[in-house]
DNA sequence: CTGAAAGCGCTAACAA
DNA sequence: TTGTTAGCGCTTTCAG
């Protein structure tokens, strides 16, 4: 049935020879359904229009072989690897903070999910990585988390023409397909009225030192507020990577002699380090200072009191950004723009509520009730 | 200084078309470099013997035209991906749960990491993922976390012939290459001597309902232990996957007229549970209930009062799996054993020492000391 | 509607 | 030493 020697010279005595000893190629499936390779192709991926007999014997047979397609040879056929990169910004030598940890694995659980029901897959891939991992794997686009300005991975990958999207908005000119962030600014003023209104009046912040865009967008927006309410800004910045530097943070402010009535800490573990100041300081909370942090994390309807958190929807934002770049990645045109805002969420607790909702409460070891 | 119209044929006057437009090939960069592909090859690899000047001009002149070698090639070629796959167990669709946030995060930075470090990156794939998922990507070998027995995922790599290693020692008779696992039993006993030995009479356990390894071996350890020291077991169960269910669980444990005076909790969020859970029963902690919990969360140090924690040492499981699993890929032999067995640690904190540090404590509400 | 053949871009034998 | 060539396993025009 093939035409042996007609004008092929070296191919005329090995008529199926497997790649790799124990695997089985198309060629071998090909044969053992008595089709041709092209048949093999088709069936398997619902291409072309075969009878529906040819299509489920192929199937058959291939699955009788342990038939498995080579990932590499498709990638480099087809030119898409059904790979997506989630670049996390890396301190030191290691991916993302302790700080952010359940922000991260919360979006990164989300991205996982996403991806995969629409048939990619997720490599995890620090910004600092060595240049040759970078080129080692095939992406067919990547998911920044929170670039820097002019940042040189970002601005290499969208060289290559690959597509990339930002979690967080970019800074500076970065040249990203989309992006998907917060209204940082606004959730901060929320906020920070939602203390006031339970009575704050004079509001702290615990911040970073970092000049990522949360941090920035966050404290920018916090001395607006005070200057448009008129008070004074109070504030202790910290190095949010360090997992130490947070509780000594704290402590210096609320042992400030300008000592906050309420404090916001932008950072995760903030809540429980405020919390532990607090107690040494005898502060009451939410009696002698209101409390509200920044985290994913639901120890704090735990806590004693439970804290106010601020939540950035890690998993919305996780979700949208995949789901934008596997747009991008195959050529869906969005009529709406490329920029995504997702809602935060306040989970109002006991410690930002001067007044707690429990209408029953034996008197605390404190006499004073205003 | 190419010999041109030899005795080929087709290939007479499209001397470099590259392939994708926008990217250099490694053909554009011989030509630009005047010499043959193999040399580009060679030079880029480092594999061959050329003179250093025609190396660094090579480099030279692809760094200039941007070349970055096509990674599917090169993996079709070689046989080789640099891509590990990290296998995460799902519960519903998402992949690993609430509970090992902190457990999960801090071992895939760590895997991630060291993967890093020896060239490789890690690809996120949940074991239910859809089959097409698996097959599409090229993968040198694979890191499972908590394989279940006759995994079906593991017995598919392994029959490909791919190296496995997991995190948790494989139930039943799973093939593996290697695996890395805590002694939990030893580590539940010792826990629970110390709590023994800090006054505690009858100790009880917040275990989950699931038939994993871990939860499985560490509730056996608890009975063992008991039936050794003749405590009838006390016990409550819950689906670890359901963030509220634990809350529930401590409350009843707490609620049993058979009240334990010390209680181990099997997951991270336990600790604040069952303070929680005291806190409305009026226990005081450490004196009238002991807390352990385990967990690799830092917000047990900041707690009222601190809580012990068991930390499984997720850096290091992680760390060890990734350099045995590569140790595989590239065939280096192990004299040892590729079993390993990671030691726990017990951050010994207020909630589990019946004699705080603080000397000044007003007697606790029961007087019965014997 | 099916099959043969041409590569995708690279590496590793071999040939010069 | 450097260059030529044959594929890795698959998809995909293009003939039949």
């Amino acid at each position: 049935m093939t035409a042996a020697g007609k004008h092929q010279v070296s191919r005329t005595e090995t008529p199926r020879r497997s790649g790799r000893p124990g695997r089985a190629g198309i060629r071998d499936v090909a044969a053992a359904a008595g089709v041709s390779i092209t048949t093999v192709s088709d069936a398997l991926n619902g291409k072309g229009r075969l009878p529906d007999a040819t299509r489920s014997h192929v199937r058959e047979v291939a699955e009788r072989l342990g038939y498995r397609p080579s990932a590499a040879a498709r990638t480099l056929r087809t030119g898409k690897s059904g790979l997506i990169g989630l670049t996390v910004t890396t301190y030191g030598d290691e991916p993302f903070t302790f700080t952010e940890f359940a922000y991260f694995a919360e979006m990164a659980r989300a991205a996982t999910s996403a991806a995969l029901a629409r048939g990619y897959a997720l490599v995890i891939l620090p910004a600092t990585s060595r240049h040759d991992v970078w080129s080692n794997v095939a992406l067919d686009g990547t998911v920044v988390i929170d670039p820097s300005d002019q940042d040189p991975v970002v601005t290499e990958l969208v060289r290559q023409g690959l597509p990339v999207v930002s979690d967080g908005r970019p800074a500076g000119a970065l040249p990203v397909t989309a992006w998907v962030d917060n209204d940082h600014r606004a959730a901060v003023l929320d906020l920070l009225d939602h203390l006031a209104a339970a009575g704050a009046r004079r509001i702290g912040l615990l911040t970073g030192t970092t000049t990522d865009t949360y941090t920035r967008l966050s404290t920018t927006a916090y001395l607006h507020w005070c200057e448009r309410v008129g008070q004074d800004p109070v504030y202790e910045s910290y190095p949010a990577h360090d997992p130490c530097a947070g509780a000594v943070a704290a402590d210096r402010l609320l042992a400030r002699p300008d000592r906050p009535d309420a404090v916001y800490g932008l950072f995760d573990p903030n809540g429980t380090d405020l919390l532990a100041a607090a107690r040494r300081y005898g502060l009451r909370v939410p009696e002698d200072l209101l409390l509200v942090c920044c985290s994913e994390s639901t120890v704090y309807a735990a806590t004693e009191p439970p804290i106010t958190t601020l939540s950035l929807k890690p998993r919305h934002i996780g979700t949208a950004v995949v789901q934008l770049l596997i747009d991008a990645i195959e050529g869906v045109e969005h009529d709406g723009p490329v920029e995504q805002v997702i809602p935060t969420e306040l989970i109002v607790r006991t410690s930002s509520q001067r007044r707690p909702p429990r209408t029953t409460v034996s008197a605390p070891r404190s006499p004073s009730r205003d």
